[in-house]
DNA sequence: ACATTAAAACTACATTTGTAGTTTTTAAGG
DNA sequence: CCTTAAAAACTACAAATGTAGTTTTAATGT
């Protein structure tokens, strides 16, 4: 499956949100950005057709949705792509990147740094 | 400066081989999948026009372009967008499915493990 | 029951994107 | 010099995308 940004921007409302009307979908994207509710509505009609989400139920004259996949699944899906892109293929750039770039406390850099020691033993 | 998918692979093959004509670019693209000359070409006007990649000279009747982004410029501007998008700001997230998911050897992963311990006191 | 009106459903449209065909230019070989 | 053929330049077009208007449906208050 294969969304576009703005798809994507509200698939990432729902998986916070759901389950969840199209109603309060406008109303969320509403704080960072001026949108007709149609052109919101439209974006969940789209989501629909592609089946990225379903109707769950209804709450007075709305329609309430749900997501049909995991996010994880979407970014397991966009990841290979992303480091295709940028980092030539070689995850270790990619993570080093990341690891300068980003802002991570130091409960992070623990936490990441257990990761890599597991996965060290379990090669 | 936003690039297309295709725009960003072209991008991907100019920045490993540059300075490039289009038919290099072509030729090189070839290998995985099949495309029309032309197509890549009109990507590599877009790309033109678009001031991402320029005009350095002439091999015959070729022209031979050059990127005129870094890599980096581009990746930092990508970045934050996908994070946001899948990872909902949380790097540590990020990082972390990327450390699970991706291959990595030894060396990736005490490169990796320096990183972080340099991070950690330079806080 | 009926009117009101919010939300759904449908329609529209410009722009971007992927893809390639056609025409024009021009370097290079004879 | 003239021809030829390779590459550039231009044109085309369907599908996807971002954006929103118009029309229809139906829940809710009276």
């Amino acid at each position: 499956m294969k969304l576009s940004e703005f798809e994507l921007d509200v698939m990432q409302l729902l998986w916070q949100h759901e389950p969840c009307t199209a109603v309060t979908v406008h109303q969320l994207l509403s704080e960072k950005r001026n949108l007709a509710y149609t052109t919101v509505k439209t974006i969940i009609d789209r989501l629909e057709k592609k089946s990225a989400i379903e109707r769950c139920g209804q709450q007075g004259r709305s329609i309430v949705y749900r997501t049909c996949v995991a996010q994880k699944t979407l970014s397991e899906q966009a990841a290979p792509n992303f480091i295709q892109r940028f980092f030539r293929g070689n995850s270790r750039h990619l993570i080093a990147h990341f690891i300068e770039e980003e802002e991570l406390n130091e409960a992070d850099i623990e936490y990441l740094q257990t990761l890599l020691k597991n996965k060290k033993t379990n090669k």
